[in-house]
DNA sequence: GGTGAAAATTTCGAAGG
DNA sequence: CCTTCGAAATTTTCACC
C-alpha cells in the first residue's frame, strides 16, 4: 500500500461512483494501472465493499440512540450468545465490546420514541443484563465513512 | 417512496456495484424505469452518495474510541465554534449532540494510544471542557450502514 | 509496474403503449 | 409508469513496453 494506493481509498471512500479513467487522473495514472489496484484492494479486502449511503431522516429513521450496557459476569459461551442476538438486530448499526466500566456500546437507530421502547423491550428480554443506558441524540453533527488514512 | 423504492434501497445499501439491469431483476423492473427510480432516490437526496467502504485494521487504525462531552454552560456562538473545530477533526468519525446529561458523544478512530493521546490533547486545547471521558473498544462486532428502512 | 487500444458491459435517452 | 431498442460511455481484457 504505497501513496497512491492511499490516494485512491481516499478518493472512493469519498465517491465510489467515479470511473477508473476519473480516478487515474486523479492519482496520475491512466485507466489500467488504477483498475489494477483497485482490483487488488479488493481482493486483499482493503476496500470491504461498495454502497449507497441513505438519508436516515428522508426514510422516517428520525430516532438516534447510543445505548450503554452491563452485563455482569457471564460465561464466555453466553457473551457469545449475546453478542449473536443483539448483532441480528437490524436497529443495531453499531456494537462494540468495551474496555472499563461499561461492557458494550451501541448505536441504535429507530423511527420514533414507541419504536426505540419496542427495541429496549427486545434488548432486555434477549439477556439479563445489570445496566442498560440510553443516551438520545439530538442533532447529528458529523457522520462519516471516511476513515484518516495514516 | 413506494415498496418498490424501498427494495431498491436496501439492495443498493448492500452493494452498489451491482448493474442497473442486475438491481432491476431482483426488484422486478426492467433496467429504465430502475435506472429513473435511481437517478429520482438520487436527485431527492434519499441517495446522499455513493461509498467504499473500507477496512480500518488494514490500514493500520486499530483503535475506536467513545468519547463523551460535558461542556458546561456556554453561548450558542461558542457552541456553534465548538461544533465546527470538533467536525474539522479527521478522526473524528461521528459527531452527535445529545439530550441529558452528556452534551456530546463521539465516535473517534486512530492508529494508536500515542494518537489518541494526540487527539485527546487536540481536543481539550480546542474548548475548555467540563469533562471528557474516552471509552475504548475492544472488539467491534457490528458495524454498517445499512438502515432498516421502515 | 506501466501504456494504449480493442472487446464486453453498462448507462442513459428516445420512441411508444 | 412501463417496455424495447440503440447510441454513448465505461469497464475490463489483452498484447506489448
Amino acid at each position: 500500500m504505497d501513496a497512491i494506493d492511499k490516494k485512491i481509498l481516499a478518493t472512493l471512500q469519498e465517491d465510489a461512483s467515479l470511473s477508473v479513467a476519473e480516478i487515474g487522473q486523479r492519482v496520475g495514472l491512466s485507466s489500467t494501472p488504477c483498475w489494477k489496484r483497485i482490483q487488488k484492494l479488493e481482493a486483499d479486502g482493503v476496500i470491504q465493499k461498495r454502497v449507497a449511503l441513505v438519508d436516515q431522516v428522508k426514510i422516517g429513521l428520525g430516532i438516534t440512540v447510543f445505548v450503554s450496557i452491563e452485563t455482569g459476569d457471564h460465561s464466555q459461551e453466553w457473551l457469545a450468545r449475546f453478542a449473536d442476538t443483539i448483532s441480528a438486530m437490524p436497529e443495531v448499526m453499531e456494537f462494540y465490546r468495551m474496555a472499563g466500566d461499561v461492557d458494550y456500546m451501541l448505536r441504535v437507530v429507530v423511527a420514533d420514541m414507541q419504536s426505540y421502547d419496542t427495541f429496549y423491550k427486545k434488548l432486555i428480554a434477549a439477556a439479563p443484563l445489570k445496566n442498560v443506558t440510553s443516551r438520545f441524540a439530538m442533532e447529528k453533527i458529523k457522520s462519516t465513512t471516511l476513515l484518516p488514512i495514516p
